[in-house]
DNA sequence: CATCATATTATGGTATTTTATGGTTGTCAA
DNA sequence: TTGACAACCATAAAATACCATAATATGATG
């Protein structure tokens, strides 16, 4: 299943969010069920994917040569920075004060579903990059056509 | 199996329809019992397909790149706007009312077949579309007049 | 061919569950 | 002991499951 939409909702003093019931869904056949957060390396959010999906970028930085100055790299900074949250019994996470920081967000959260991850953004943030971005994206969108079916 | 046909249905208040039953019957063999549905990025109407489909445009954007600003603002762009609806036992959706007012929808929708994908217009506005798209098309075809005797 | 029986679909209204959210209490470790 | 954090209630609103019926199609039979 794949992270779909874009939903709002509040984060309370302690970090406390509801993590929309689509995307919790979108792990029900996980063993881990949570997800997994990290700030991100281009955009000023918050990156979220699955258990599933981690251990997948594992597999790939595995093949890289061990001592190698790439692998050195990723190892720290994505498995380093990542933090596994489960849900709670109503399906809320607690999201670490630090990312929530550095995406800026303040009251509301905006969970917006990129398919195998997701983003946490806030609002304003988020409206800020669509500006910039979306008539760029609508110019390459022939690359959206697929190849073969 | 194929989205084919055109068939009209009622939208209650609360944006509820019934899913043609041969669209239903065409996402009979995948896993999600439903669709996706999203915006038109270049009518004004809705576009719907199969999780199936969606999940093959996912391996084909995704490259497990982190770092990759093209890859993540196409990803954006898709998935972000997309809603999973799954059936009810009587074949049933819920369409998001934003949905339902971009494309300008009242009182009944026009469920129209596009093969692997399909369309949900008001059925004023798919007239008026397709009146502008016969005279372009004629426009463009100078070689389909007749010839005067 | 007309008519009746049956199955499927479409539709409307209501009841129940799920979700999101706030507040409080318990617990473990610094 | 106190501060951080997880577990535990409580509740309003929203979503969806449920039930009943109408409309349509399908098919059998005399």
């Amino acid at each position: 299943m794949l992270f779909l939409g874009t939903i709002e909702n509040k984060i309370d003093a302690k970090g406390r969010v509801s993590v929309p019931s689509d995307f919790r869904m979108a792990t029900k056949n996980d063993s881990f069920q949570g997800v997994i957060l990290y700030h991100s390396f281009t955009h000023k959010c918050i990156e979220g994917c699955t258990m599933e999906r981690m251990e997948k970028l594992s597999d790939a930085t595995d093949n890289l040569d061990l001592f190698s100055e790439e692998n050195e790299n990723l190892n720290s900074l994505i498995f380093s920075d990542a933090r596994q949250l489960s849900f709670d019994v109503t399906g809320r996470i607690v999201i670490p004060m630090d990312l929530i920081e550095f995406a800026g967000i303040k009251g509301n959260a905006l969970f917006v579903g990129r398919g195998k991850t997701f983003q946490i953004w806030d609002k304003a943030e988020f409206e800020k990059y669509q500006a910039e971005t979306r008539q760029n994206a609508l110019k390459n969108r022939p690359s959206l056509s697929f190849k073969k079916d």
